[in-house]
DNA sequence: GTAGGAGCTGGAGTGCACTCCAGGTCAACC
DNA sequence: GGTTGACCTGGAGTGCACTCCAGCTCCTAC
């Protein structure tokens, strides 16, 4: 199966002009071309393309997603470099998630604190 | 207690500059000054920089920090208003946590494939 | 055979959130 | 009274990750 680079885009969530950019800097493999000289991408293409867009959810800046992207073209000895770097990353990630959770409790906090403002509005009023 | 421009970087955790940017977009008010025309923050001041750091963390952009800061300007009247964006903002952040928890679950997937990798190499060294 | 739509390239432009800088002031210490 | 160090202002510059554009080609459908 191949597709178009507009069904690239919809099914990876990149726009069009992100995959040829990222095609450019080096983040995928240009990929096959028809006869007219327009992008075909594979399943494989795909793939990737959905595995960055995890990447670069989580924060991964692009600097490093081309790093990685280098290591696994150089094939399966880089594997080693390559899953430490994922480690890091799923370090980081936790660690960002319990900076969100933290700040959700200050948050929490100060939304209690409105609430109970409003109800002793309320009942300054119905006093 | 007050505290230099300096001292307030520290405690707050941005910098000297962002202090002073942030000052200049309407994100905080201008503190008190000095004898010698130097910023001099308040406790409430620290307070709100520390508060705008939980924002910035969890990712509100600076454009809706300053909604914020003008409805707080207007006094008790927009404590509603307040606490609806808050309130926005904690399901946007909630939305966040589970969205790196989903891409968390990618991360593990791809590093057990790399363990796998491993152990089948080692296996073929050894066997 | 032509009109329309998708895609192509190289390069310029954008938005965000800072960050840096030059040239100046001010208070304190030697 | 001269030097040092922190701070001041207005404005320019930076890094990141796209995003947009002009001018072109190519296939398809009428």
């Amino acid at each position: 199966m191949t597709y178009s680079i507009a069904q690239a885009a919809e099914r990876s969530g990149l726009s069009i002009d992100t995959l040829r950019y990222y095609e450019r800097i080096g983040l995928v493999d240009p990929p096959a071309r028809d006869s007219g000289g327009r992008r075909t991408y594979s399943d494989d293409d795909l793939g990737w393309l959905v595995f960055l867009t995890r990447l670069r959810t989580t924060g991964m800046p692009i600097r490093m997603m081309r790093e990685y992207a280098q290591l696994r073209h150089l094939g399966a000895a880089t594997a080693g470099r390559r899953k430490q770097m994922l480690y890091e990353h799923r370090a980081s990630v936790r660690a960002r998630i319990a900076e969100l959770q933290s700040c959700l409790e200050v948050l929490d906090y100060k939304i209690t604190h409105y609430e109970q403002i409003e109800h002793t509005f309320i009942e300054g009023i119905t006093a």
